[in-house]
DNA sequence: TAAAAAATACCCGGATTCTGGTATTTCACG
DNA sequence: CGTGAAATACCAGAATCCGGGTATTTTTTA
């Protein structure tokens, strides 16, 4: 039985020191690095060359998406697949991870026989989504007006501040004067966010970056 | 060497797992039950009366801080204490988990030495804070309009519906018509929300629920 | 260095939320 | 069986947000 190289990344370090002692239960897996941010885990991958990411979404510096698009983009890291594992399971986060090129998606709530074998399925390059995953993916779509492929649409630096404040329960006029700017320029950025996440309210956006994990610095 | 009975509280199957497989490195801990919600939590801790609760806050159904409250508020449970395992270090989360009577706060991402200290010491009955926390405690306060001692406001269970809907992008009148109601009834209970919080937008609110894992069913 | 992207700023009008009331009905708990 | 909490519903004004624009300056990057 070959053994199963593993990059484990994931914000919490308890949540590492967990999956780690978990995962050493098992004969035939090998934790050989491990990453705290986006970054780190596309740093980490390259060096490591793993058989498999196993990957968090929300996480400062970098999240997990942006991560997963570098590294599944990376030619020379042909080798390398990358799961997913995710408290949420929107659609959003499925439909752009896997155009990513994530090739599992697992919820935090399946038991280790289900990882186990997920583990497996994916390190061979196959795909594996757990039940409630493929159960969301399956469900009608109601309209989808960002269409097909046309999935990634980056925040920029300035707008991810402005996400921040508004986290802060601050109101254009606050946010303006904590960035020194006119509460005019603080409503534009406000409208480019909503049309690039094609959302109609801030209560979706505090969600969107909440399931991020853009809350604590990012 | 005296042996810790463990009880974990964690709504994801895989942290759980994860937790135990850590702690059953160590001679001294026993894992002697699990959770994954508030319920089950205060059930457990009844029937098993473990030296320590591991609680994780988000969680459906009921949150941990109610189930802390109920843990600590029981006077036959004299024995067990109750340490927090969070992502977030809010003030809010501390100051009502510390009246409700929590001993420990932790977050999750400190490390399996501190993890290991800290059950100790609550298991013990005394306080541990890690530091992260103790620093959101000792900074100064801004204007603190809820007044202390006065941090528990029910949140009832109408309100919760609006404020899951809320997550869901709805407005006022979406919502009425979601759960036929008027509009104007729908604005009351939102009024009353955000005045129990001492809130003052949707977006405190979005994040509030988001922080309590309110997202999906709870 | 030229073109593209990001950041800045403004106008306008309609929609929605927020604040501060009042008031009636239903339901649960002692 | 009564009292209080919860749920229902309305009014009105002020503040804020949302949608649709336009336009200039700065910064990146190809």
């Amino acid at each position: 039985m070959n053994i199963i190289n593993i990059l484990l990344v994931d914000d919490h370090h308890l949540v590492l020191d967990g999956m780690r002692a978990l995962l050493s239960q098992e004969p035939d897996f090998q934790v050989v690095g491990e990453a705290r941010n986006g970054r780190e885990a596309v740093e980490k991958a390259t060096a490591l060359r793993p058989h498999i990411v196993i990957m968090d979404i929300s996480m400062p510096e970098m999240d997990g998406i942006e991560a997963t698009q570098l590294i599944c983009g990376n030619k020379s890291l042909k080798g390398t697949n990358v799961m997913v594992l995710s408290m949420y399971s929107n659609r959003e986060f499925i439909n752009e991870l896997m155009e990513a090129g994530a090739k599992g998606y697992l919820l935090k709530n399946t038991g280790r026989a289900e990882l186990r074998e997920a583990i497996h399925t994916v390190s061979a390059g196959q795909r594996y989504l757990c039940k409630p995953v493929q159960e969301t993916m399956d469900a009608p779509v109601k309209s989808r007006s960002r269409k097909e492929g046309e999935g990634f649409v980056p925040i920029t630096k300035r707008e991810k501040e402005i996400i921040r404040l508004l986290l802060a329960e601050k109101n254009s006029h606050e946010i303006a004067d904590a960035l020194h700017l006119s509460p005019a320029t603080v409503e534009t950025h406000r409208k480019n966010i909503l049309h690039k996440l094609d959302m109609h309210s801030t209560a979706g956006l505090v969600r969107y970056a909440m399931e991020r994990g853009w809350n604590l610095e990012g």
